[in-house]
DNA sequence: CATTCTTTGGATAGCGCTATCTTGAGAGAA
DNA sequence: TTCTCTCAAGATAGCGCTATCCAAAGAATG
């Protein structure tokens, strides 16, 4: 065991003051040395570090919080973790924020304004060093909350044009309008598009379809499937047989994400709907699964994880109060062509 | 705006001492009041809090972690998010605990003994006001950082009958051996057991299945398919495909998990394998989707939604020191019988 | 009526750090 | 040489709470 002063063997705990006794320096000495703050002789350094070393020590994020007015949490905001999408997102901004020494609050706010407010209001007590959110849109209120707190702030799964806010994502719109792009290549002319959630990324991917159909003349709202339930695979199969009963002349349905899609697949297999005969089925994001498919889904592969890392690293040089190059990172989409179109 | 004292004007934030001085008592008096601690005058404690309302107050929880030695944290450890279950057994906790006023700081293990260990460190260190961990085992310098920590502590998912321990969970064996009953009656007779990842939780239900197949005399060590990989569709459809070409005389196959069931279903369409006829297949958890499959899987329903709450619920009771009536609470499961077997 | 026991509010002293000012020593300028 | 001017290390003073001790006032006891 190693010595311990009479403060510690008080408290249980070595402190500063343990270490600065045994470096036979001052606290505000061990504090800079060990936070590599201000310009400390690199010999002192050593001696610090090696007593730190030998005593264990470990800095207490409570006091630190309260003396320098903010804590090692990252908030981060997000609607839900019940789609794989959001899990891998998190997974990626953990792995990068860990390792700096940064702690992640999650808050889910069910893609609910009041709720992602109240949240906000949670997390902000905490004193936040740094704060992640999921889109661009959200309630004044939130974004007051936000710009008053002075927290840095990272957007996900959008790139925002705006000067000011920073963002890693890419364009849901053009996504969308790829896909749609893609069935009509494939030949398709009544290409539905079918919806959960109706979150906003999800409308921006229906903007992209509406404006890529109107520009091929295929346009008609009758094609536009919104329901606003929370997406799964049980409302895409019944959202497929609507489809299929209501409008049999449809030869392609877009749906918003891949668990829809992979329902509608299911239901196409009970209804012996043939597919991509028949009708052609897209999701979107490449979940797990989609390409075990029968036939396997075509989809829009998302780089969630990337938007996570590279979202975490700006967040990271923020909270350094580090230049950022390039405050709004657009990391693209990748099509993905299988048997289901 | 609600006046403010020279206090706060110079931090930007309501103290404790804004308060007293408004409600012209000690700060002391406000800590005790807002706290519900100790007795204090009702009349007192009407004023303080209109005092509190009124200024907008809101403690601040590094102060009260520093000053009181433990935060309003809970640690949760849990080994992934990418299996459902945990999302649904995170989500029910958070909302038992939120609104008691603790945050829940979220660990993902990966399964991994040193991970977990690593993580409960870095969480211990932010004076966590509870823990809440997955299952019994874990390796002894875990378990010694959480006993010598005092932290008080929940397991999930699992019901120990160890005394001083506490838990809410299920027997896993005991489902283990449910479902394989329930294949043995239906007039199965080879029924393999096929597992990934190989967690505890797993490997009891294996047990399960194990004693059942032992009494029923229909036991073969050849009949088990243990694969360390982590669970998916991908996996369970390949391991499916294994078995039936290594051992076409299985007549059912019971997966601890049931992703891995939906990827054999899967399999079993594409390759005409006809289920339950020439196969039955069952899984466990009935996630998502299970009920959508072709044809539906029948599953053990697992009650984590209710393990989380009770397991809050248990933590909020020893955090707040108060006798808990069950240390060890089996909330049971239900089989789910579906069109599979 | 004196004595003890219970309250209940307040004063005090930190919790373990960091922001900020001060000090002292060496470098450079006059 | 003498007077600035740096710049690194230390002293000081909190950050905003709560643990703990104390005192005063009533309640209970003999």
């Amino acid at each position: 065991m190693a010595p311990t002063s009479n403060r510690s063997r008080a408290t249980g705990r070595v402190t500063l003051a343990d270490v600065a006794q045994l470096a036979g320096v001052s606290t505000m000495t061990v504090s800079r040395a060990l936070r590599g703050e201000r310009a400390v002789d690199k010999e002192l350094v050593t001696r610090v570090q090696a007593a730190a070393d030998q005593l264990g020590y470990l800095p207490d994020p409570a006091a630190r919080a309260l003396a320098s007015r903010h804590s090692s949490h990252v908030a981060v905001l997000i609607p839900l973790l019940s789609n794989a999408l959001f899990v891998d997102l998190l997974e990626s901004v953990q792995k990068t924020l860990r390792p700096a020494g940064y702690q992640t609050l999650i808050g889910i706010t069910h893609y609910d304004p009041a709720e992602e407010e109240q949240l906000l209001r949670e997390q902000l007590q905490h004193r936040p060093a740094g704060l992640l959110v999921t889109g661009l849109e959200r309630s004044d209120a939130t974004r007051a909350l936000m710009a008053q707190s002075g927290v840095p702030c990272v957007h996900l799964m959008e790139a925002s044009g705006q000067p000011g806010i920073h963002s890693v994502g890419f364009s849901q719109t053009a996504a969308g309008a790829a896909m749609t792009q893609h069935l009509l290549a494939r030949g398709r002319r009544r290409i539905a598009f079918a919806a959960a959630q109706l979150d906003p990324r999800t409308l921006q991917r229906l903007e992209g379809w509406r404006h890529t159909l109107k520009a091929a003349g295929l346009y008609d709202p009758q094609l536009e499937w919104l329901n606003p339930e929370p997406s799964s695979l049980y409302l895409g199969g019944r959202m497929f047989e609507h489809i299929m009963a209501q409008q049999p002349d449809v030869d392609a349905v877009f749906f918003c994400n891949d668990d829809l899609a992979q329902g509608a697949l299911l239901a196409a297999l009970r209804l012996g709907v043939k597919v991509p005969h028949q009708v052609a089925v897209a999701g979107f994001n490449d979940l797990t699964g989609s390409d075990q498919m029968l036939p396997p889904l075509t989809t829009v592969r998302t780089p969630r994880a990337e938007v996570g890392s590279a979202a975490a690293r700006m967040l990271l040089s923020l909270m350094a109060h580090e230049p950022v190059a390039e405050p709004c990172v657009d990391l693209g989409y990748e099509l993905v062509v299988r048997g289901s179109t």
